[in-house]
RNA sequence: GGGCGCGUAGCUCAGCGGGAGAGCACUCGGCUUACACCCGAGCGGUCGCAGGUUCGAACCCUGCCGCGCCCA
């Protein structure tokens, strides 16, 4: 009886409660170190960096996906023995954090930013800073982050500084960086410039409006959808081959409003059919027109403010906003008679502040910038050359078009929150650039630059920044290049290709070796969350509801590389039922004494149950790796899923159960065994996606000291068993059919039912009648059997009393569709012979395969209409 | 305007040259000692449309329609 059992019993309890449960386990994890990396083992290194958050916002949804997917990597490669370092952080997010504290002074009444000033207010951020930054690390804890907290780095901590500055010094000397007075994307609403990616082009509905310039005989049309930048005109340029306005060339036309005369001026840009084939020139408001406005020398007044009011335009239209002037300017026009044509609504292009929304102003200014060409260059052949795989591969041709044709990067921001830039400029026009162990210039009228870097520029540094660039650490020694980033595309150019050009310029190597770019999570229906949608979803609510593990497998489930995906509040609930799934599983299992201790019996004293079950899990652990090398989370996830659920739980512990019956017998010891040793496996294949449940089950089941140190499954040495597995097959469709049939006899799951079982004999099943009949619920026949109908698959029988009558119009509507469904076979494989050309042209094995299932859907056909003719009539 | 991608069961998505699949939803039956967050059985699809290639096309090619993303 029970004292053949192993003597452990479980203490896991009844149901699994995650919240419960979670907090402790992760701080053991933390607390025994099995997150830290040891750069002086000789275990091979794996390490990613962490994409850093803002340290401003929360985690959302996305943050979830990129951690969920790098915990699944560097978990499963700490479990195969490599030291393993997941390394965490967070950015100092410039524009975003001063802008919230900004708001916060505000709403607390407090002086403003420039009434602080700068240094005042660079504290109160760092108050925030520590506030915010706080929340987003119990975040990371609540969704099991596997990091190695003590290497914790933030892009504006004294380290990652002094990296900024070294690399702003190298590239200054190196000409890589320079400043100039560049038309740049200027914000009114951050007031500052910002990146050429930081801007959106959308198509809005605005104005053309064509007006006159000049009198008489200099006279000439120009169009503009910004009426009000003619306030800064200082010229007009038309197409040199042109002969309508060849005769104005090098005249000048004199503007309404301001009086002044402008030349006429020939420039191939201009297109000669577009509008009227003349162009106003306004070199400080438009890209296109600086470039004229530099090729022909015109002056370029800047005619608005920071904020995007007008200005120095000695018109009434001073201190005006940009749209209001628009309207104003226009007006003034017409009631000259300078309006020729109007054209509204006139569809166009855009740029919008991509942060605030708010449409970019072209703006002249003096900036920083980053000559990118030859840094791109470098970035594109790290792909080129192999140093860096993509993943998945479609994404390599976007990467390659942005790093191809990049424009040079604006890199100042008129911010207080960040990098301070590191050059200081002199009283007699002198501009110093310091590096990091020098001492900046002294003395009367030197002065250091007021802006700062974007952040994209510290967080471009962070895969060896963080590793402690620029000294040769020994972190830095061991695990640059690192192994792998993950992230979501979106962010492709903002930042991968940064780090990429700024890894192969500082450390001469690109700095992973392959990058998985993962799509965003979207609602249900496949929408964008936002918050004006409202149906944004809290990464923590979904945890406190579900696990933490359900929103990890449900996030691994559905994470296919390159596509977005959809979650929902059921999507998590699904989730959280295969964890019960496999707590309940496992528990039985254990209940009945399942020992991962005990090692695999000899395959010949193994039933075909056993010896399927091992084949399927040899060959799930296969597919398993293969398909983490790849980044294929979603179909190594499903994989485990249809075999926890349909194979293990649905199959072979309900096969198991008759086998341990007799608990003294053998067969019993070996199906403990079988059980303990596929748990164990599963346990551990499952843990790097599912670490919490897993640990609890896995520590019940083996009693060993956590599954995070655990060694990830390797081949047993199983050897497949095809004739097992058939079998295996062929008593689950024998089972399913006598389960259908009882269905539809309407024979309730309780009511005893007698049936014999004919021809397992001869179809190799002899050994399996009792798990037949445990699973279909089908007594011995006795004394008074009477069978009353016939159920028939392949070619074993089960004759079945069902004491009295049977329902004949369901017994015929089920035979019905049975043979329906074998003549369509039949007819489509026939047809398919019957074509000679097929028989000629197809490979052997599948001609073979289609006279099989002509063979086998003819004998369906004769057995089921002999089962109709024999049902009497009703 | 240029480039990329997607249209497969009610919903979300796999499959990408030789028997149309999964999860959720739905219908029917069941609290059968692992699990009702469950079990069993089922219903559900001219694989966007039209041509072409092929012995054979959801899958390859062309065009069209619809949707999305990136870049200008």
């Amino acid at each position: 009886m029970t004292e053949t059992l192993p003597p452990r019993t479980s203490d896991l309890p009844a149901k699994w409660n995650p919240g419960e449960v979670e907090g402790g386990m992760y701080q053991r994890w933390v607390e025994r170190g099995y997150f830290e990396a040891d750069p002086s083992s000789d275990r091979p290194p794996y390490c990613i960096a962490i994409p850093p958050p803002n340290v401003t916002g929360s985690l959302h949804l996305g943050h979830a996906m990129d951690h969920t997917l790098i915990d699944i990597l560097t978990r499963r490669r700490r479990m195969q023995g490599y030291d393993t370092l997941w390394l965490p952080g967070m950015d100092h997010a410039g524009i975003a954090t001063q802008s919230v504290v900004e708001r916060r002074l505000a709403d607390a009444g407090e002086p403003t930013r420039r009434e602080l000033g700068r240094e005042e207010f660079v504290r109160r951020v760092w108050e925030w800073k520590a506030e915010s930054g706080g929340a987003i690390l119990g975040q990371m804890k609540r969704l099991g982050d596997g990091v190695d907290w003590s290497r914790e780095r933030f892009t504006l901590d004294e380290g990652l500084s002094r990296a900024v500055q070294t690399v702003f010094k190298r590239m200054f000397d190196d000409g890589l960086i320079y400043r100039a007075e560049r038309l740049v994307n200027w914000s009114p609403a951050l007031q500052s410039a910002i990146s050429d990616i930081e801007v959106d082009h959308k198509e809005v509905e605005g104005e053309l409006v064509s007006m006159r310039y000049g009198d008489g005989d200099a006279e000439i049309v120009v169009a503009t959808t910004r009426v009000e930048t003619m306030l800064g005109d200082t010229g007009v340029a038309v197409h040199p081959d042109d002969e309508r306005y060849a005769h104005l060339v090098g005249r000048t036309v004199r503007m309404p409003i301001t009086g002044r005369d402008i030349p006429v001026v020939a420039d191939p840009y201009v297109d000669p059919e577009f509008g009227s084939g003349a162009v106003k020139i306004t070199p400080a408001h438009d890209p296109n027109d600086f470039e004229m406005g530099r090729r022909h020398g015109l002056p370029m007044p800047t005619i608005m403010d920071e904020s995007g009011r007008i200005t120095g335009t000695g018109t009434r239209f001073d201190g005006m906003d940009r749209f209001a002037a628009r309207e104003a300017v226009r007006e003034e026009l017409r009631a000259q008679g300078r309006i020729v044509a109007e054209k509204r609504p006139y569809v166009h292009s855009v740029g919008h502040d991509s942060r605030t929304g708010v449409v970019i102003e072209p703006r002249l200014s003096l900036q920083w910038f980053v000559r990118v060409e030859a840094l791109a260059k470098a970035a594109g052949d790290a792909v080129r050359n192999g140093d860096t795989t993509i993943h998945p591969a479609d994404m390599s041709a976007r990467f390659f078009d942005w790093v191809d044709n990049m424009h040079d990067w604006c890199i100042s921001r008129q911010l207080w929150w960040g990098h301070r830039i590191p050059v200081w400029y002199g009283p007699d026009g002198e501009t110093v650039c310091v590096g990091p162990d020098e001492e900046p210039p002294t003395g009367e009228g030197w002065a250091r630059d007021e802006d700062v870097l974007d952040t994209w520029f510290s967080s471009g540094l962070w895969p060896f920044s963080t590793l402690g660039w620029p000294d040769k650490t020994e972190d830095l020694e061991r695990y640059y290049p690192t192994s792998a980033l993950v992230t979501g595309y979106d962010i492709l150019f903002f930042w991968v290709v940064r780090m990429m050009m700024f890894g192969t310029y500082a450390m001469g190597a690109t700095p992973f070796r392959h990058v998985y770019l993962h799509g965003l999570i979207r609602d249900e229906h496949g929408r964008k969350m936002s918050k004006s949608k409202g149906n944004v979803i809290d990464p923590l609510e979904l945890i406190d509801a579900y696990g933490a593990d359900a929103l990890r497998f449900t996030i691994a489930r559905g994470s296919n590389p390159g596509t977005d995906m959809s979650l929902s509040d059921e999507w998590v609930a699904a989730s959280r039922n295969f964890t019960t799934k496999l707590w309940n599983a496992t528990r039985f299992a254990i209940a009945n004494g399942a020992d991962a201790a005990a090692g695999l019996p000899a395959t010949e004293s193994l039933t075909d149950a056993d010896r399927w079950i091992l084949g399927r899990l040899h060959q799930v652990r296969q597919q398993t790796d293969a398909l983490l090398e790849d980044f294929q989370f979603a179909k190594a996830t499903e994989g485990l899923f249809h075999f926890t659920w349909d194979e293990l739980c649905d199959w072979y512990i309900e096969l198991a159960k008759p086998q341990l019956a007799d608990p003294a017998s053998t067969t019993a010891a070996n199906t403990r065994a079988v059980l303990g040793h596929v748990l164990d496996a599963l346990l551990r294949l499952l843990h790097p996606i599912v670490p919490f449940v897993t640990e609890a089950l896995w520590t019940g089941l083996t009693g060993g000291e956590s599954v995070v140190v655990a060694a990830w499954p390797t081949d047993a040495g199983l050897a497949a068993d095809p004739a097992a597995t058939e079998r295996v097959l062929a008593v689950q469709r024998l089972i399913t059919e006598v389960r259908r049939f009882r269905t539809e006899q309407g024979l309730p799951d309780r009511r005893s039912v007698a049936a014999k079982l004919g021809g397992l004999e001869a179809a190799g099943l002899a050994g399996h009648e009792r798990a037949v009949r445990f699973l279909t619920r089908l007594d011995e026949p006795g004394d008074d059997f009477a069978p009353t109908a016939t159920v028939e698959i392949g070619n074993t029988h089960v004759e079945i009393d069902t004491s009295g009558a049977i329902d004949v119009a369901a017994e015929r509507a089920r035979l019905g569709r049975d043979l329906a469904a074998a003549q369509k076979e039949l007819d489509a494989a026939e047809k398919k012979l019957g074509n000679p050309k097929f028989t000629e042209k197809a490979p052997a094995n599948v001609v073979d395969g289609i006279r099989a299932r002509r063979e086998a859907a003819a004998a369906d056909i004769a057995r089921v209409t002999a089962r109709l003719e024999a049902l009497p009539s009703s």
